[in-house]
DNA sequence: CAAATCACTGAACACGTGTTCATTTGTTAA
DNA sequence: TTAACAAATGAACACGTGTTCAGTGATTTG
């Protein structure tokens, strides 16, 4: 406050004189470095707290060849659940000590560009959300011990490690419920050109009504929606029944479909549970919201930061560990389009023929 | 790729030897200094092209005592305007040639230590999404300078810009709706310890139903919910119909409290535009939905962002400017839920497809 | 032709920190 | 009392960049 010296920042330097000790000292005392009497350390706190000092972070930086950063790419941040996701990325970052650097990318050539800047400020670690880390850059990326870790998506990159909810636990589930409810004629609704995960959840999907006996491979209908969101699976349910489709049960790849195909439905006179089941992946806040009460599967997004820090931590220490490949466990929330099966008064018979 | 050095990043010391040139040379090519030739450009840029040379932003940031980070400290992700909003800075934050620090704060204690953090790494700026910007830190902000930009709120700190949707036109823009389509017992619904904005609203809005003659302040309705969101808003709707209240047209705080209630309101057995009408803040996806089709006010992220940045550079030039108090224009998109005063026998043309 | 201007380059310093190494001081064991 | 030792401290270096300042050679001006 009585500091007028011409807006410079105050540097250990500074701190050093005043508290009568060594630039040396002070460094210790704030990098924890252990060693200093607790006289000298007292004095140098005081010392400190009375011209404001605070630990330049980039020349601590530069020193340390590695900042307490960590490079964050998203994409579509308009998705609920991706948001809820970068909230709980960003709370467990903090909550370790680090900084987010948060980047929001949407085509390959931007991802590249990004990770590169990421290496520019020597981040702790790289956690990619959205896309498909290109190859070459986590070649550099681990060259520079940055360690990159990847979301709901797997893949055989050497040195990346992957955190994914367990798509095949999420399937299993959805098979289980619609057996429970007496569903037998199944669908499958995604996107075109839907991303990784996408995919994935209906590969399994497909996987897991075959081994239950729930339903063939061939049997399977998979709806395609033009496009992704409410707008997207509203359409599809529209285009579903002009031309006279049926169906039991229906897991969708993602909350916003699920919605827009219930209110498609609903606007063509079917409805859950009366009519049929329909189960969302995500569990958004809108998904338990009055009008839609939608049974959705639930990812862990706590969790699941939790691994990739940890994740980020232990290949921050050793850079040639195996690479890790975590299941996140997921939860079927049960709400009212696809109830308990007790409560089912469900009239599936007559529609399914 | 051919390069075996241990991991060690390569600098500008390393171009330069390959380059045949001095170091200075190398930096005033990367730092676009000018004055040098163009043969030993190219010779640089392809040397440091061979060792796949990057800048050392850390370093660089060092140097010239200002990095290229932007600190953003937002709040609630989860409420999909501030993830939009968060959207569109990061975009503008990137298109601009920065680099985004986002931060998540609940508290004003965390509030402070973030933005602490924030000088700690030099930033060439601060955005603060929510909360009020602590005034000493602020002093502390503007002695590095370091320009602070808050949005949506404005208040009496010296040095501090703010960003704002124009609340006063929003309100005159409901207002207005609400005469055309012949509104006259209008109710403001809010939540309990709302936001600045939230409150500000509400005044604005009081203000300008005085103003046309629309209702007395003493007239208008205060609905408050006990807390926020869409259950929060739905909850109000069901107290405010127990208590048999009347209304014909509803102005909501935000979208999630609008759509709550028009559920409840739903529950209830009133149904909007039959009924009653209302309008929403904030223009999110879920507003634009089938099951709800909310008439809302319509905030420019974009035009918010672009203009938010540009203070943040004006003030960064010259700290000591006066201080700017912007507010964005904001938009009355017309939907379902109080459609356009002619068409309000009809049902909807949206509907109608 | 001498002088002056110009474009270009390299050496050296500053930015603020962490860390090593030698030195000093205080303490215990022989 | 001396030797051995642990703890604490300060001087110096490294991290990688931007920038100033002086210097070189080439080109223009008088």
């Amino acid at each position: 406050m009585s500091d007028s010296r011409g807006g410079r920042s105050v540097s250990a330097e500074d701190v050093a004189k005043l508290a009568g000790v060594s630039r040396a000292s002070v460094s210790r005392v704030f990098s924890d470095q252990g060693n200093v009497a607790r006289e000298t350390r007292e004095k140098i706190l005081q010392a400190a707290n009375e011209l404001g000092y605070q630990v330049n972070f980039l020349a601590q930086g530069l020193n340390r060849k590695r900042s307490q950063l960590v490079g964050v790419v998203v994409a579509r941040l308009s998705d609920p659940f991706r948001s809820s996701l970068l909230e709980g990325l960003l709370s467990e970052i903090q909550r370790k000590g680090y900084q987010a650097l948060v980047t929001e990318v949407r085509d390959a050539d931007e991802l590249e560009m990004t990770i590169r800047r990421f290496t520019q400020f020597r981040v702790s670690g790289v956690v990619v959300t959205s896309g498909q880390p290109p190859v070459e850059l986590v070649k550099e990326c681990v060259q520079h011990n940055i360690p990159v870790v990847g979301i709901n998506r797997h893949m055989d990159i050497p040195d990346v490690d992957f955190v994914c909810s367990d798509n095949k636990m999420a399937a299993v589930l959805v098979a289980e419920q619609f057996v429970r409810c007496g569903c037998s004629s199944i669908a499958w609704l995604n996107y075109k050109d839907s991303t990784w995960s996408g995919i994935n959840r209906g590969e399994m999907f497909c996987q897991a009504t075959a081994e239950i006996g729930l339903c063939d491979e061939s049997d399977l209908l998979h709806i395609v929606a033009d496009m992704d969101g409410y707008e997207g699976g509203r359409q599809a349910a529209h285009v579903f029944c002009a031309e006279g489709g049926k169906v039991d049960g229906v897991f969708c790849a993602n909350a916003q479909l699920a919605c827009g195909f219930l209110d498609g439905m609903r606007e063509n006179g079917f409805d859950a549970p009366q009519d049929f089941h329909i189960i969302g992946f995500d569990n958004t806040p809108q998904t338990a919201q009055y009008s839609y009460r939608l049974t959705t599967i639930h990812q862990d997004v706590e969790e699941t930061a939790k691994r990739v820090l940890s994740c980020l931590e232990a290949r921050g220490q050793d850079p040639y560990i195996d690479q890790t490949i975590e299941e996140i466990p997921v939860k079927l929330v049960i709400r009212n389009t696809s109830p308990d099966f007790e409560l089912t008064s469900i009239r599936t018979k007559e529609h399914a023929r």
